[in-house]
DNA sequence: GCCGCAACTTGACATTTATCAAGTTCCCGT
DNA sequence: ACGGGAACTTGATAAATGTCAAGTTGCGGC
């Protein structure tokens, strides 16, 4: 599928192709294509090698990977988001698998043509260091929250966090199936469950997807958010603004 | 103190410095000193806004985070390695501290000097680039050791990776007092002990820092190592060869 | 050599998390 | 509306890990 005109215009005002020229934006983007992909579909399992820069327009997919018969989600990306940079980067096979958790649509960059885009123009070079910086530290404090907190006051920094996003109301609607949200906290989902009813103390009342805040001070007392750890504090730190940000949740954040 | 020729000599020969030409190599290095530092020494906070790039010449530093009274060791770095890349590419403050483990001599590059050489040459942004998607690489495969093995098996395959990395012999010293080897497998002291005479069964025993090994075959077929969570397959995977996996080495693994 | 402290080990116990087995609810398609 | 299956919840139990409290070992300094 070609690239429609509107495909290619959201591609350039998100990501690292936001400040490129015209030259360097065709050099990088050339022979990429669209693709629509249905639900639960494997785009890339662990060790494949890996030939293009993924994109995701619209949809979600799920990151993950598995060792002796245990699976556990890496991260669980929204528009606009890229995946598997690193491996493109260095021509490696893929450390982690791609799957599609609804229809979604995917920019598909062939990897020879963004490594040329990057050795020619030491701009848009720069702009993907950006890109790979942030993915990095999104990891940095996905590993903090895993080896520093327990599963519920993962899940009480995960409401709070979603709360600030979806405009601070004192009710939101969770994003995803409890299933999924247990593997992205990294937990079961019977434990997904008692954490929920451990925070009813808190103020915190569930209702299928709706949860609502009754003391979100409380509930802070116990999460404790750390804008070293948890995202949505991040803006305004540096120059790149909101475009950064943007990014960084794109790739990692649980969103 | 000013750089001698012997050292800029080991920089350029390892880390992202390697193929640069003079003239990038004047421009990313402007202002760099070395410095000494005794052993215990908080380089960087977390929360500090970072000014330099350090590269690790000599000793060796801890990466650590803390939160609630909890901390945490990310990852121990030996010569020669960078460490916090990513906040200089995006002049943003440290996500993790730095403390050395041994009298150290470091490299401090400023930041502005890195990112002016960066945006000029766009050969030298993209080794840049290739060292940050080292990094990424490092710290996923760092998660999935830990969401996807029990203490056990993160000790047996950080035996079978030493073991390979001490030149394949059936005894090692191990490099670290067993309370840092505890903190960055993501256990307690008391746990490792333990998990050490679990592995006796399988062939391991200890005396001090030495661990000898008299089954090799069935400590790997609890391990189950792999080239998708651990380093020591990972050479001859691109042609960067051995640059490529010295720099995985030094960001991010256990040595 | 020996003293003393820190590192390490071991045991008993508490906490956290996973697993297994029902049940209940919810959603989707017929 | 109804039926069926997946999602979710709840309880009982087991496994993994952390905590506390002894001890023991080992190593460096005097």
């Amino acid at each position: 599928m070609p690239i429609k005109n509107t495909d290619a215009e959201r591609v350039r005002n998100v990501s690292f192709f936001r400040n490129a020229d015209d030259a360097t934006f065709d050099t990088a983007m050339n022979g990429a294509f669209l693709q629509r992909f249905p639900a639960n579909t494997t785009l890339l399992m662990e060790g494949d090698s890996v030939d293009f820069l993924y994109i995701l327009l619209e949809g979600s997919v799920e990151l993950g990977a598995g060792w002796k018969s245990k699976d556990t989600t890496l991260a669980i990306l929204r528009p606009v988001s890229t995946f598997i940079l690193a491996a493109v980067v260095l021509e490696s096979d893929a450390l982690m698998s791609a799957v599609t958790l609804e229809r979604s649509e995917i920019l598909m960059v062939p990897g020879d043509s963004l490594r040329r885009g990057m050795k020619e123009n030491a701009v848009f070079g720069f702009a993907v260091s950006e890109e790979l910086a942030g993915c990095y530290r999104g990891l940095v404090r996905s590993i903090k929250n895993h080896k520093l907190r327990d599963s519920t006051e993962r899940l009480a920094n995960y409401l709070l966090t979603q709360r600030a996003r979806q405009g601070g109301k004192d009710e939101i609607v969770l994003p995803h199936e409890k299933r999924v949200l247990a593997a992205l906290l990294g937990m079961t989902p019977e434990n997904l469950s008692r954490a929920f009813s451990k925070l009813s103390d808190k103020g915190v009342s569930v209702d299928g997807a709706r949860v609502a805040f009754s003391n979100v001070t409380v509930l802070e007392r116990l999460a404790r958010p750390s804008p070293l750890i948890d995202n949505h504090y991040a803006q305004d730190r540096n120059t790149l603004g909101k475009a950064y940000t943007e990014r960084q949740q794109g790739v990692l954040d649980q969103s």
